[in-house]
RNA sequence: GCGCCUGUAGCUCAGUUGGAUAGAGCAACUGCCUUCUAAGCAGUAGGCCAGGGGUUCGAAUCCCUUCAGGCGCGCCA
């Protein structure tokens, strides 16, 4: 509809050119929008305004001309009036909204799709936190964000790949090795000590218990031949502690895969970065882009000349140590992700990661690619409150509080919902209690609840015999909430679009909460269900529609829409 | 010191990419269940959009600057 009025005040400007009205060389971008005054119409326009100051007319001039452009036109709106300094507003038939119901019910689940994103391949990256400890509740946020985004894009007409990339190796992978190795000692009553720097959460005990009750811990030692676990515990570390890092590693990955799950994100791949040194791909990486001439050497290091990107500093890929950082397997990463085809690559970091951007940017740029290929979306951290007071926490010290803690006390749906109330870049406090709470305070339980009263509804006519037909004389929808209603329903479209094309699934879950207060406003208002059956039928057909919208709006944000409550 | 993010109602946050009279939830106060679900509805009150300057028909939104808070600035991971 906005591409029409659009399309119709363009060709409107251009005749009025020939007539020798207006003067302008180029056509401005025509900016028409949806007025947040309802007085103002459904569709309004502020050219007249823009057009004045270069035609050296007043705005109000500018409208006339227009409206007086509109009349010979083939578009029949219920009204279009000049308002205010200048503006043009657009009132559409009724016809034109009672028509959308129709549309709605036809498309069902598929009401609201696009093909904005023409199937074009997105990679989205997402949560990847090292494998060293649980998943927390900041992990909760992003993956949260990555999954509904996801949805949301694959709605739009994007292909979309989840991702997990897994820091599997490097130092601190060793570290982790070596706190279990450390912990299994303890175990053994020996007399060492955990180093500060080492993972010191409780959960690395539990692995060490599993290693012993699963019997895993036999069979390193059947491997390396050792007699015995002191035996064991005499061999040199770098012989003893990669079997540990493996163990650590494949345990604490189920874990965060199972959390995940439940949380009801699933990965399309989980990529591994150990996989990139296996398969020569950061040496092959590196190589190319030495050949276009962004590599040096200094002082025994290889640089990758990220300044040349806009990096403030150049950034080494490999030390004079000859180990690898890990910016080095970053590199072939976000390389690889292209070589698979992806036209554009989504990632989601935690906000203390900002400083990597530039540097990203730059490799991204480094490998032939536009840096808008890379959009990278920095979540800012979450604060937990517990009983109205921010829990601290430190990953390394072993003091936080789990996702899966999170889930168990206030439910997925809960969760997943309040992380979508924010901007990713908007600070988020967490409060356990309210989030736990089954009332009003609670967001989305006064979303799910308009759709559990929809059910509830057409389970009442089902009782009552009234059957809904396929076609229904929606023409009887004339109260103002009515149209109200079917106009939220008319935008959701929109919406998707909006929220797609700026990362931004947090509009779904405000533009829920106005559609159920709306519905909750009209439901108490009004009755469905009367005496007219004509005007039952078309009230059901509009609730019915209603249904559908929330539905696959909760769909995209990964919350459930119960049909009881 | 340099860079990034944030600053909107008592609290937590939106604000459709520069539009018309700045919104919602919570908290506070006043009402509404003999009705298809009260996890709901109706209403009252609450604002120097951190401060200052600029850009223009028009600024919470863009630019400059000051202040406040958070984060980041390694051949760490």
């Amino acid at each position: 509809m906005k591409q029409s009025v659009t399309g119709l005040i363009k060709s409107i400007l251009e005749e009025a050119k020939t007539n020798g009205l207006l003067r302008f060389e180029t056509l401005p971008l025509i900016p028409v929008e949806a007025p947040k005054e309802k007085s103002h119409g459904d569709i309004a326009t502020s050219i007249a305004l823009a057009l004045a100051p270069r035609e050296g007319k007043r705005p109000l001039e500018i409208a006339k001309i227009i409206l007086k452009g509109l009349e010979g036109k083939d578009i029949d709106f219920e009204k279009v009036e000049i308002a205010g300094p200048g503006f043009i507003n657009f009132t559409f038939r009724k016809e034109y909204w009672h028509e959308i119901l129709n549309d709605v019910l036809k498309k069902g689940e598929t009401y609201g799709r696009s093909e904005l994103g023409k199937g074009i391949d997105v990679n989205v990256e997402f949560v990847s936190a090292n494998p060293t400890g649980p998943l927390h509740i900041g992990h909760g946020r992003g993956a949260a964000l990555g999954d509904a985004l996801s949805n949301l894009l694959q709605t739009a007409g994007y292909k979309i790949q989840r991702e997990y990339y897994i820091n599997d190796t490097g130092t601190q992978m060793e570290t982790l090795g070596r706190s279990l190795w450390i912990r299994l000692l303890q175990l053994h009553n020996q007399n060492v000590s955990l180093p500060e720097n080492h993972y010191q959460g409780e959960y690395i005990k539990g692995i060490a218990r599993e290693m012993v009750t699963t019997r895993r811990l036999d069979e390193i030692i059947k491997i390396t031949k050792a007699r015995d676990f002191f035996d064991l515990s005499k061999m040199p570390e770098e012989e003893v502690i990669p079997f540990f890092t493996d163990y650590a590693k494949e345990s604490i990955l189920k874990g965060i895969r199972e959390d995940l799950e439940r949380f009801g994100v699933r990965y399309g791949r989980w990529f591994s970065e150990k996989s990139l040194y296996e398969d020569g791909k950061v040496d092959s990486v590196l190589s190319e882009i030495k050949e276009r001439g962004f590599l040096y050497e200094r002082d025994g290091a290889l640089w990758l000349e990220t300044t040349r990107f806009g990096d403030d500093k150049d950034r080494v890929v490999r030390r004079k140590t000859e180990r690898y950082t890990y910016f080095a397997s970053d590199i072939a990463y976000n390389n690889n992700k292209f070589n698979r085809g992806f036209k554009r690559v989504i990632d989601i970091w935690g906000a203390d990661h900002h400083g990597y951007v530039p540097r990203m940017k730059a490799v991204i740029q480094a490998l032939g690619n536009a840096p808008e290929t890379l959009n990278i979306l920095l979540v800012q951290l979450v604060t937990l409150l517990k009983e109205g007071k921010p829990v601290a926490m430190s990953t390394r010290a072993g003091e936080f509080v789990t996702l899966k803690e999170v889930i168990d006390e206030v439910g997925v749906d809960a969760a997943r919902y309040i992380f979508l109330t924010r901007r990713h870049d908007s600070h988020l406090e967490f409060d356990l209690e309210v989030a736990r709470r089954q009332s009003s305070e609670n967001p989305v339980y006064y979303v799910q609840y308009a759709h559990a009263r929809i059910a509830s509804l057409f389970r009442e006519t089902a009782v009552r015999g009234i059957i809904l037909p396929e076609t229904v004389d929606t023409g009887l929808l004339n109260l103002p909430e009515e149209l109200d209603l079917i106009k939220d329903i008319a935008n959701y479209p929109e919406v998707i679009e909006g929220s797609a094309l700026s990362l931004e699934p947090h509009r779904i879950t405000y533009y829920l909460h106005g559609l159920a207060s709306r519905l909750h406003s009209y439901y108490y208002k009004y009755r469905v269900i009367t005496d007219n059956l004509e005007l039952t039928y078309a009230r059901l057909f509009l609730l019915k529609s209603l249904g559908i919208v929330i539905k696959n709006a909760l769909k995209i944000l990964g919350v459930s829409a119960p049909e009881k409550m």
